[in-house]
RNA sequence: GCCCGAGUGGCGGAAUUGGUAUACGCGUUCGACUUAAAAUCGAAUGGUGAAAACCAUAUGGGUUCAAGUCCCAUCUCGGGCACCA
């Protein structure tokens, strides 16, 4: 009796496969038909100093099930791996420890690598990348440098988010209900000059192609919600007194025009100063400097409408008449034209503002009967419009913004909320960005040819008392001659969501000196087909969709869409249904239940056959034992047979579980596909097994269990071609029909597969069962009914 | 508040196109093997009921010969956005 032992089977699959270099990607070249290839990838991990987690092992399992199912259908397969690792908490651990994140970050991925080749990962290790090696990071810069040459990197004065723990401007995406994403620090508004990516330029066009993409709907639908496009009018209100000076507002209902009572600015619109009159003035300057301090989240929990009144008036375009104009922080700045037309009748915000403050309503839109509410925000008739009185709102809205068009006050206009991506950091760890300034300050590209910019070593990792990163330390390094000029190099550095920009563009020639990849080898293998993630719905996953078609507008990329097919995976948390955390202790370590005797290919089928991919899932300790035995199994159908079944026992069960697992794989089904292969060796232990039956199991079961199907495939002396199946052999002889009456289940009837189709020879055995005539009235049935294919009927009385 | 998901046994889940609800696994119970236990193998396992049968896919309605699946309303949970004019 052989024992099934899965550490030693790991350990002599793993050596084979790093001696052989046997995951490498090949382009292979047949001259009769061209083969397709395949680029499949996780999102690179972060290297913590924990290591990997059973996330992570989830996330790479479902890659490894599809790059081993594809490579065993003989495609031309791309599977690399890297490392993503310029971020905050090196550089946190580095002012704690003093140690440099380089030396810190070399050990984690050592770590990690060492961890990855224990769960046995079909991966091509000479393509390995890591965003902080210069040999990478000289070509993100290079990237930037072209953005910057289009002018979709510039450099812009604003109010911008700072957490005041990490000392650094954070992105909206990074901004989570008010607080800092890495720290939980609540975050505050900081007046600086900072970079930008100019990601508004592509809105349009990352909206709309959304819908052309094989991506799951929630993550389409939150890069929809996140662009945020909405379709109105910019009006423009003269000031009183004053014919030479304009308010600009953006409004999605032009329509209700004749019903706006007053105007509402933003606290950091640059008009306020100049239209508040002397008895307003301290007022409002007042009001203003407060709700700009405000944080978000202050502004967010009280709800309630302030503001103030500037003194100034406008004058409705429709009506000629002066309304007042107010400052409120209801109204932001960076939306639109950081003022609005108030319409308290149709508009809930400014119903309530009107109401506060006891300003003027207006209805301009005739309210249904049934509606009650006092604000009504839907569509109808024009009332109170003057000469448009009667037009249906939805014209009303076209008409309005052609005449106002007329006059030369207004057109109709697009905007959108999404803001262009901050990417200048004051952190040390980050990617330096390429810039130096001249003597009076205007930005400088370095030039390519002194690329990369590289990290200065420093003593003392903290950002300076001024806010900028540890970088300003180093003197030597600030100093820069470009054409012959000196200059002072940028001491802020990249966001790291820039570095994971383009990283799977790296993977198609990873060591290439001359560009930041290889026009040939994007060719071949990229666009990536499968990308598989659990993160970042809408930062890295649009961020790399709007490289990519700056890229191709640049000529650099054939394609304008990085990722064809996105698989979003769920969390794994922990037994009691929580989130997995170090601080409640009930973290599961891979590298534990590897150890524990289970070995790699239980832990990974298990996470695989836990539920479906893209949910969460719950960790159990005892259902994993489950997929123990099921292996165990396998081991022994191969290694301890008992039965010897003839070529026709299983020959059903057989080729069903090929196709059902072949399916199950290609819908990423793969829990259902484990099931699948279980049912295929219940099946065997019942009846016994021929070769060809485990052999067909052996190549199905390597996706999941890679080492041990291995070595059973060694032992059955096969090779691991994904097998095909029979369609004619799918189908029994004899079959079971079920009869209902009046849809419920009555009795079930043992048909030839010839009598399948004569329909009245099945209904004449459906109304001889006993259980069946004895519902019968008259002996005779109202219809029966036979669907095609269901292998059903029901009689209907 | 708005926009997406989801709700099925004791538990994780299956049912892919409207056609046998509960596949597969865990747990539980019984049996075999064993001095015994573990491991393993086999059997049973939605609920009520002696049985016939009835009731069960969040709730209430509807469409249909037939509904977990389609339609309408409601509730609950998860996620995203959140004063975006």
């Amino acid at each position: 009796m052989k024992k099934y032992d899965p550490i030693k089977i790991e350990e002599k699959w793993q050596k084979i496969w790093e001696e052989n270099q046997e995951f490498k990607a090949k382009k292979s070249k047949k001259s009769d038909k061209p083969v397709q290839k395949m680029f499949l990838a996780e999102m690179f991990p972060y290297p913590s100093g924990a290591g990997l987690h059973v996330g992570h092992v989830r996330n790479f399992s479902i890659v490894d099930a599809l790059t081993r199912f594809y490579t065993q259908q003989r495609l031309d397969v791309l599977r690399p791996f890297g490392y993503d690792t310029f971020g905050l908490p090196a550089e946190n651990y580095a002012i704690k420890t003093g140690i440099s994140p380089e030396v810190a970050t070399k050990q984690n991925i050592d770590n990690f690598r060492k961890q990855a080749k224990r769960l046995g990962f079909a991966i091509d290790w000479s393509r390995e990348i890591n965003t902080s090696d210069p040999k990478y990071y000289k070509w993100t810069q290079w990237c930037f440098l072209k953005l910057f040459e289009k002018g979709l990197a510039y450099q812009k004065e604003s109010y911008q988010w700072w957490c005041p723990v990490d000392q650094t401007v954070l992105a909206n995406e990074q901004v989570e209900n008010g607080h800092c994403w890495r720290c939980g620090t609540e975050v505050e508004k900081k007046k600086m000059k900072q970079w930008f990516f100019k990601i508004t330029a592509y809105a349009d066009e990352l909206l709309s192609e959304i819908d052309s993409l094989d991506w799951p709907e929630k993550i389409k639908t939150a890069q929809k919600n996140w662009i945020g496009r909405s379709e109105g009018a910019e009006i423009s209100f003269e000031i009183e007194n004053d014919k030479n000076q304009f308010i600009k507002v953006f409004t999605t209902r032009p329509d209700t025009l004749f019903g706006a009572t007053f105007l509402v600015l933003a606290p950091e619109h640059p008009m306020i100063s100049k239209i508040m009159s002397e008895d307003c003035k301290e007022k409002v300057l007042d009001y203003c400097k407060t709700a700009i301090k405000k944080s978000e989240i202050e502004r967010q929990e009280n709800k309630e409408k302030t503001g103030v009144f500037t003194g100034a008036y406008a004058i409705n375009p429709a009506t000629g008449k002066k309304i007042p104009i107010w400052v409120s922080d209801y109204v932001l700045m960076g939306y639109g034209e950081g003022a609005i037309m108030a319409v308290p009748a149709h508009d809930e915000r400014d119903f309530e503002f009107a109401n506060k403050f006891d300003l003027p309503v207006i209805e301009v839109i005739e309210k249904p009967d049934d509606v009650t509410e006092k604000c009504y925000h839907g569509e109808g008739k024009l009332i109170n419009s003057d000469r448009f009185n009667g037009v249906e709102s939805t014209d009303a809205r076209e008409g309005i913004v052609s005449w106002l068009e007329e006059m030369g006050i207004g057109k109709m206009k697009v905007t959108y909320k999404m803001r262009d991506w901050l990417i200048s950091r004051q952190r040390y760890w980050g990617c330096p960005i390429p810039i130096a300034y001249d003597k009076d300050g205007n930005p400088h590209a370095i030039p390519e040819y002194q690329l990369p910019v590289i990290h200065p070593e420093v003593e003392d990792y903290k950002p300076d008392s001024t806010g900028r990163s540890a970088l300003a330390k180093a003197k030597d390094w600030l100093k820069v001659t470009i054409d012959g000029e000196e200059m002072t190099r940028e001491t802020d550095t990249l966001d790291g969501y820039a570095c994971s920009s383009w990283y799977l563009w790296r993977y198609v020639s990873p060591d290439c000196e001359t560009a930041a990849w290889d026009p040939e080898e994007i060719k071949y293998w990229a666009p990536t087909d499968i990308y598989c993630g659990g993160d970042h719905a809408v930062a890295h996953l649009l961020y790399i969709r709007f490289w990519c078609k700056f890229f191709a507008d640049e000529g650099y990329l054939p394609f304008r869409e990085p990722i064809k097919r996105l698989l979003y995976n769920g969390y794994i948390n922990a037994p009691d249904g929580k989130k997995m955390s170090k601080s409640k202790g009930n973290v599961i370590d891979p590298l534990d239940v590897i150890d524990s005797g289970y070995g790699a290919d239980t832990l990974r089928t298990y996470e695989l056959f836990i539920g479906p991919y893209n949910e969460d899932a719950a960790w159990s300790t005892k259902a994993i034992g489950g997929v123990y035995r099921f292996l165990n199994r396998c081991f022994n159908l191969v290694f301890n047979p008992e039965k010897e079944a003839d070529e026709k026992t299983n020959l059903v069960i057989r080729n069903k579980t090929a196709k059902k697992v072949t399916e199950d794989m290609h819908r990423a089904g793969f829990n259902t596909a484990v099931a699948a292969l279980m049912e295929f060796v219940n099946e065997l232990y019942k009846n016994g097994a021929n070769r060809e039956d485990l052999v067909i199991l052996s190549k199905l079961l390597k996706p999941f269990a890679p080492h041990l199907a291995s070595e059973m495939l060694e032992e059955l002396k096969a090779d691991d071609e994904w097998p095909t199946w029979d369609e004619s052999a799918l189908v029994a002889d004899v079959v079971e029909v079920v009869v209902q009456v009046n849809g419920k289940l009555r009795a079930k009837l043992s048909v030839s597969i010839d009598d399948l189709a004569d329909t009245d020879k099945l209904t004449s055995l459906a109304l001889a069962e006993e259980n069946v005539k004895k519902y019968l009235v008259n002996g005779e049935p109202k219809k029966v009914i036979i669907p095609p294919k269901a292998k059903l009927i029901n009689v209907v009385i």
